[in-house]
DNA sequence: CCCGCACATTGATGTTCGTCAATGTCCAGG
DNA sequence: CCTGGACATTGACGAACATCAATGTGCGGG
């Protein structure tokens, strides 16, 4: 940490950082990310920590090395709303606001690239390359969340659980396999609840479980447990979904 | 245009600009603005103008400086969902992409303060100020978004309806009544057809239009015709939304 | 001024989905 | 190993909504 003023020195956390090139670090210049190695620790949050609050007033922002964090909204009736779903790489927090519209809540042990909001706001105005860098990944966000609107919205249960499942096999193509999976084909890892994915998808845990069964009996699927899934038939899934598969290869891509 | 090097003189349309102080143009400096002015033309655009389709190539951007633009994404299926509604002072275009992946339509007549895409962004690359500020209306942008499917997903028809038109009558609060309106009561003014409107709201016009009929009979609003509504008993339409009269001011406000 | 067309409304009907309730399953802790 | 509790599934039922079809309304062009 000393040595952190000479821009050379990049024997920080950042170089040997998993997501480094996936996020907005990477435009970063040996003297930036010196500096963002000075203002930036790795904390660590368990499974069903509400890491900030709805409404409250935001004072960490940073980005996700490890798990998945999801975002919601609770109306005034009770039911919450998730809006959002945070993957490595993804970057955490409300940046120039007060408060946090949404909660935060770590979904799976998670862990967190953190630095104090007013820090690294101030790093950002320094500097203009990687303040333009969170522009454009908050631009392809918009997109995302617009794309995953029309989709929630405008389709069938089943078209929605099928378009999860889909994208998420995507996201998971490059992950380990289950220890004694024995077959082939591809296992999709959901980690999140029953109810955290009905949430998401915006209908309810019977329904979903309805869906997830149907396809289980069409021998699209098959139920490993609760959150893994052997995908036997791919283009079913794609079929079922509604949507043309290059369609949900953007939206898994982000 | 020849004495916009003198950064002194601004006797460009930026200065008269009627959605200045509320687009990102604001914090730009006198010699920002000059450069503004010069790289600006205003452009018109016909009630129903696709100004630019759904993946294609965008070379335009812009703020809106007078009436609607509505963002669609269509389905393989057909069925098209609108994603986003945009007003004057709204920022038009996707900046940092190749092409757009939503079509952007004139849903009213639109007057446009349009730009050479490769030329604001050269523009915002060379003053940091402004992108910092594109930013910031972005992340406000990303709230409402995720806000605006909350709501869409867990809420009934009627529910939606309601929170559309509350939304619409505290924006159109200081516009002028229409011709004639005798009454003191607020007027809302929604310039969408029926099937925008559903389209927006996930649902189909007959729906929509029961619910509408409904809210008429209950004495909530009256319809002057499609398009005008007077709001008979406001509390009430904020009751039938289920959200909080503070929930709908912020999404209003935007 | 009337016609025609697009748009809005209304009605009838079937399907999907949410709700309530019961049962099944998995895992952690005693 | 057994037990309790959280979570997932299944069933039965009704309400909300999409769909199809018909009718009404308003507006612009001949």
């Amino acid at each position: 940490m000393s040595n952190a003023a000479d821009p050379a020195c990049l024997c920080g956390k950042c170089t040997s950082c998993v997501i480094f090139n996936r996020s907005v670090c990477h435009v970063a210049s040996p003297e930036a990310m010196a500096q963002l190695n000075r203002i930036s620790h790795i904390r660590k949050f368990a499974r069903g920590t509400v890491i900030q609050g709805q409404g409250e007033a935001s004072d960490i922002v940073g980005n996700i090395i490890e798990g998945v964090v999801k975002l919601s909204s609770a109306s005034a009736n009770g039911d919450d709303h998730i809006v959002g779903l945070l993957f490595p790489s993804d970057f955490f927090g409300r940046l120039f606001a007060e408060e946090s519209r949404f909660a935060y809540e770590a979904v799976t042990d998670v862990t967190l690239c953190a630095m104090n909001k007013s820090g690294f706001e101030r790093f950002l105005i320094d500097h203009p390359e990687v303040e333009h860098e969170m522009l454009k990944a908050k631009l392809d966000e918009l997109d995302a969340v617009r794309e995953w609107a029309a989709i929630t919205n405008g389709h069938t249960t089943m078209q929605r659980v099928a378009t999860l499942l889909f994208v998420f096999s995507l996201r998971s193509r490059n992950q380990r396999r289950e220890p004694g999976d024995q077959s082939s084909n591809p296992v999709v890892h959901v980690p999140l609840s029953r109810r955290d994915i009905a949430d998401y998808l915006g209908t309810t845990p019977e329904t979903l479980s309805r869906n997830i069964q149907t396809l289980a009996r069409a021998k699209v699927i098959r139920i490993i447990n609760a959150k893994h899934f052997e995908l036997l038939n791919a283009s079913e899934l794609v079929r079922h979904s509604g949507e043309s598969r290059e369609d949900l290869e953007r939206i898994a891509a982000r």
